[in-house]
DNA sequence: CTGAAAGCGCTAACAG
DNA sequence: CTGTTAGCGCTTTCAG
């Protein structure tokens, strides 16, 4: 950083005032074009690039985006961070990217940091233990710095921001409907996670369907790393013909312990996760999932940042993506 | 951004000098407690943050660190982002993420956006293309900047600066030694991946442990996508008993496509792939693996770029971390 | 067409 | 103990 070249190394360096050199490489018309070779031949060769503080500090406004994940192992956001960054680029805006590994503490610095920053919008997926303590001040506190924030996939509909989910209900809905429909009666709702926005409206999506088919809802929770023990125990003592996972891997963890549990899938028991990622696909049996759309939900959070930073006034957009199931091996072919 | 107070909007309501103000948030022993009480109650009551960019600008430190990894869809990379972060907030500093998503272009872009945000060093992980053309003239600027850069597990020995990575040949070599041990006698090579450095240093270590061990060496190339068809139908016109797959997706792709040959692992073929992650303790049968030690490396790298920083002229450090075998269910057991 | 000057928000040397 | 001033690098009036 000491070596870099400013505006005034150059304007020393030609023997012109700072100003005429800023212009100069703004291509504004008020400089000679003999100038503008000039100065812009030195910037090449001293490899002058503007300093983004300064312009930051100068213009109020960084062209950056924050983000904040709960946890970027999960294949799921991931994918998000994809299509925020492709998004992003293709509209001049870099990111800065924090993790709140599923916590308050994290998820409140880097809010903070982020609007210290002078990041023009942040984007975030709120973490597990703000849902569950259900705090939203230091949400709240962003928007008070008049920073929009764009909250994805895990919302609170306590702040008052653009927002952008999926169809977790319905998504979780169909999923069971489709379970049903291939003759499945006695399917149990696996979940892992705990009390996230998103899992709840995926358990309410399932109960409801059991309820207009006139079934029993079953429910079974563990953390994930006993799930397949005893999960495997539970498939034993009931009588379960199909599984709804909440997520991707409590979807592969369920496959793996219903076959040690001695269930041939899909024929005597059928399996759907959510998340379409990696595991699903490479799995064998392969996981039917319903596809989250990481990517596009990505996509559309930029473009709800952009259109609030264009747009200041316009009112809250609270959009909801539909999604998709995938079926794969892991239910039967209805 | 707009709203935010500063220390001039502070001073003017308070009816006293800037200075004072910001020596006062800072607890200077020059100003009286009084002031200071009156100075943080204010500042708090107004939510008064100081603004990163004055401060950077000032200093010329931001307390920042650019990181540019190839793709964040990899579990592995994923691993190092979670390390990096750790040990990267335990020092004070925050993360500015860029995906240069194997591209040149985009790497080329991250590192000049990097340094010019004023990122005080920059951890890089090479892009693909980026090694299989050889360039290195956008990471010397770098460098000509005065900004550390950090390599880790994609290196390039052309650049002049610390770098991290596992230690590859060796890695591969005793893999393919544990498989040798184990009785298998026809090993072959499978990688999707091409021609990145950490690829080939994988390829020489097992080729010298053939070497060796008087083998002769096989190998199999093909796209990710057609990986387990083409692989398949290799597996049934050769006599092969044993794979070492180049990462963790062409491992458990290369279980799914023997198995549809119709071997049965580990008895008849035994498989290890590199990078331990979510896809290898998940699968069944488990993949036994290399672990390249994501996290670790995140760790160490970022340990590396502070070192650098606080001592500038020190001697270049090239770190090679060990790895580890790690045996599940595709191989026998020794 | 070119330059001087002010200011973004912050810190720090220097006066008072 | 408090305030004035200059300056980090940049842009942008406003003069010349």
């Amino acid at each position: 950083m000491a070596n870099k070249i400013t505006l005034k190394g150059l304007a020393q360096i030609l023997g012109i005032s700072v100003s005429t050199v800023s212009k100069a490489l703004a291509d504004s018309p008020e400089i000679s074009d003999s100038t503008k070779v000039m100065v812009k031949a030195a910037a090449r060769e001293h490899k002058y690039r503007p300093n983004a503080l300064a312009r930051g500090l100068k213009y109020k406004r960084t062209k950056t985006l924050g983000i904040i994940i709960p946890d970027i192992l999960a294949n799921f956001f991931a994918k998000v961070v994809v299509g925020i960054e492709d998004e992003a680029e293709k509209n001049g805006y870099s990111l800065i990217t924090c993790l709140s590994r599923e916590t308050l503490t994290k998820e409140d610095h880097s809010l903070k940091m982020l609007s210290d920053a002078g990041a023009d919008a942040i984007l975030l997926s709120v973490s597990r233990e703000t849902q569950v303590k259900g705090e939203v001040k230091h949400l709240n506190d962003t928007l008070h710095y008049d920073i929009p924030l764009i909250m994805f996939d895990r919302v609170s509909e306590k702040v008052e921001c653009d927002s952008i989910e999926i169809d977790d209900h319905d998504g979780a809905y169909n999923a069971t409907d489709h379970l049903i429909k291939s003759g499945c009666k006695n399917i149990v709702f696996v979940n892992p996670i705990g009390d996230t926005s998103v899992a709840q409206k995926r358990k309410e999506g399932f109960l409801d369907a059991l309820k207009d088919a006139g079934l029993e809802p079953k429910s079974f929770t563990s953390t994930i790393e006993n799930l397949e023990e005893e999960l495997a125990q539970y498939l034993k003592e009931n009588t379960i013909d199909a599984i709804l996972a909440v997520d991707e891997l409590s979807g592969v963890r369920s496959i793996n312990s219903a076959i040690s549990a001695g269930f041939s899938i899909p024929d005597q028991l059928s399996v759907i996760g959510f998340t379409d990622g990696i595991l699903s696909q490479n799995h064998r049996p392969s996981l039917s999932t319903v596809n989250q759309r990481g990517t596009l939900m990505g996509r559309e959070a930029v473009k709800l940042a952009i259109n609030r930073l264009e747009n200041p006034t316009s009112e809250i957009k609270r959009q909801i993506i539909k999604t998709e199931l995938l079926l794969r091996d892991s239910t039967r072919k209805a």
